[in-house]
DNA sequence: CGAATGACCAAGC
DNA sequence: GGCTTGGCCATTC
């Protein structure tokens, strides 16, 4: 068991049609400071968790990866009842998942 | 095992 | 009020 572990826990328990941030995650995981590990983590495991419930602490998505992956966190997002504007951000305040 | 890395956050100029 | 800098710490090669 690793902090990579615990952070990929947590994120696929996040309930479908909500959203978290990196800081949450890993303040859950243990971290409160690790809100980058996170992101290398999910970065790595990007094929095994739902890191499009996953976004930074203004509720944009933070991927640095091809506009793709995004167009797909998106639709899927919106696919579970969440806003997400053209702009690829989402409500935290009314989507937010803090556990 | 050591050095580099990173999809963040908060404070400082 | 927007941009730049520093710190944080497990994971990876």
């Amino acid at each position: 068991m690793s902090f990579k572990d615990r952070v990929i826990s947590i994120v696929c328990k996040i309930p479908s049609g909500h959203v978290t941030t990196y800081g949450t995650v890993a303040t859950l995981a243990g971290l409160s400071r690790g809100a980058r590990l996170v992101g290398g983590i999910l970065h790595f495991n990007i094929d095994d968790v739902p890191w499009h419930r996953v976004v930074n602490r203004h509720g944009f998505i933070s991927t640095k990866c091809l506009e793709h992956p995004k167009l797909a966190q998106k639709a899927l997002l919106e696919q579970e009842g969440i806003e997400v504007t053209s702009d690829f951000m989402v409500n935290l305040r009314k989507y937010g998942w803090f556990g």
